[in-house]
DNA sequence: GAATCAATAT
DNA sequence: TATATTGATT
């Protein structure tokens, strides 16, 4: 933090300078921020919770980790590739090493330059959840006491409900609308969305749901009547019209490209650092870095209508599990 | 046997 | 209501 990083290879424009100008001004100084070697969690809670606390970073620490999350950034954005399911690999990024630490990291997008009133939609931001990944403790689900033994309890215990945030909810129409209605089947989206922790069940029990949805989209759409209670979460989908025919129809290879509607620039790697990803996948020896996705091509994005219109500026996000076992099957 | 899907349960 | 689990089916 001594140090200001810009990350100006994410954003590709140039002319930004104002707005960056402008977002910096509005970052705390360095006093305001709380010391690094300041421990956040206090030490009686950490050890009520049996918190093993970590090591103290350094500066030093920090800017070598940043230096590491900057060249593995740069990296990968020479080397993006097809977005084929093997270079989707890793959308979450591990904190820390932390196989548990799945989080949701919104709030990042809160203030896009959008004044503070629509940005932050209908005042129901959901308010975060718990912020130390190691904070994040049993208690928040009915998870039964887990042993401290963390890999007994990935196997043992069984895993507490997900909740399908607006960002992992994105994740996952990003990928069905990917992969076209026809070969969206949980076991594949699973993959593609490469989010830890999440289960083809879990993917299976969510896509029946969007189908559902999609489905009575489909009727309604004629009848000008939309219920509003999906469109929550929904709402922000593409409802793709072809998708569901064209896809099925099978004629087009993955997607019917005939025309590419509109692309947005969705930069998806989640301004996050970690050095690496915790991935416990990493066959294909594929270095795996936080954005191995690249949804830039062209024919990624086809149906995406108007996304962008909702709150849904949140890039990088994760399962909000309270407790994420190390994925792998 | 694994995966999908719809139905059903929590 | 949202998500998990089950069971028939492929």
């Amino acid at each position: 933090m001594g140090k200001e990083v810009k990350m100006t290879d994410c954003h590709g424009a140039g002319g930004d300078d104002d707005r960056v100008a402008e977002w910096e001004a509005g970052l705390p100084c360095a006093d305001d921020l709380t010391p690094l070697s300041q421990a956040l969690i206090p030490p009686e809670l950490a050890s009520a919770f049996s918190i093993s606390p970590e090591p103290y970073r350094t500066v030093v620490d920090v800017n070598r980790a940043s230096q590491t999350t900057l060249s593995t950034l740069r990296g990968q954005h020479s080397a993006k590739g097809f977005p084929t399911s093997e270079n989707f690999k890793s959308f979450n990024e591990g904190r820390g090493g932390d196989p548990m630490a799945v989080e949701e990291a919104d709030e990042i997008a809160d203030r896009d330059g959008s004044g503070s009133g629509s940005g932050s939609n209908s005042g129901l931001r959901k308010s975060r959840r718990i912020d130390c990944a190691e904070l994040e403790a049993d208690s928040v689900l009915s998870t039964e006491n887990e042993s401290d033994d963390p890999s007994s309890a990935a196997r043992t215990s069984k895993r507490p409900r997900l909740v399908w945030t607006p960002q992992l909810h994105k994740r996952f129409v990003d990928v069905v609308a990917h992969l076209g209605i026809k070969s969206a089947v949980p076991k594949t989206i699973m993959q593609l969305m490469n989010v830890e922790g999440l289960t083809r069940e879990n993917v299976a029990s969510h896509l029946q749901k969007y189908r559902l949805y999609l489905k009575r989209m489909q009727g309604l759409s004629s009848e000008g009547l939309s219920s509003s209670s999906d469109h929550q979460l929904f709402a922000s989908t593409p409802v793709p019209p072809q998708s569901l025919n064209e896809a099925a129809v099978g004629s087009s290879h993955v997607h019917g490209n005939g025309h590419v509607p509109m692309q947005i620039p969705m930069s998806y790697p989640p301004p996050q650092m970690m050095p690496m990803p915790v991935l416990g996948v990493g066959h294909m020896g594929m270095p795996v870095g936080n954005h191995g996705f690249e949804w830039h091509n062209p024919y990624n994005m086809l149906q995406q209508r108007d996304w962008s219109g909702n709150n849904n500026h949140n890039y990088g996000s994760m399962v909000s599990y309270p407790h994420v076992a190390p994925n792998d099957k």
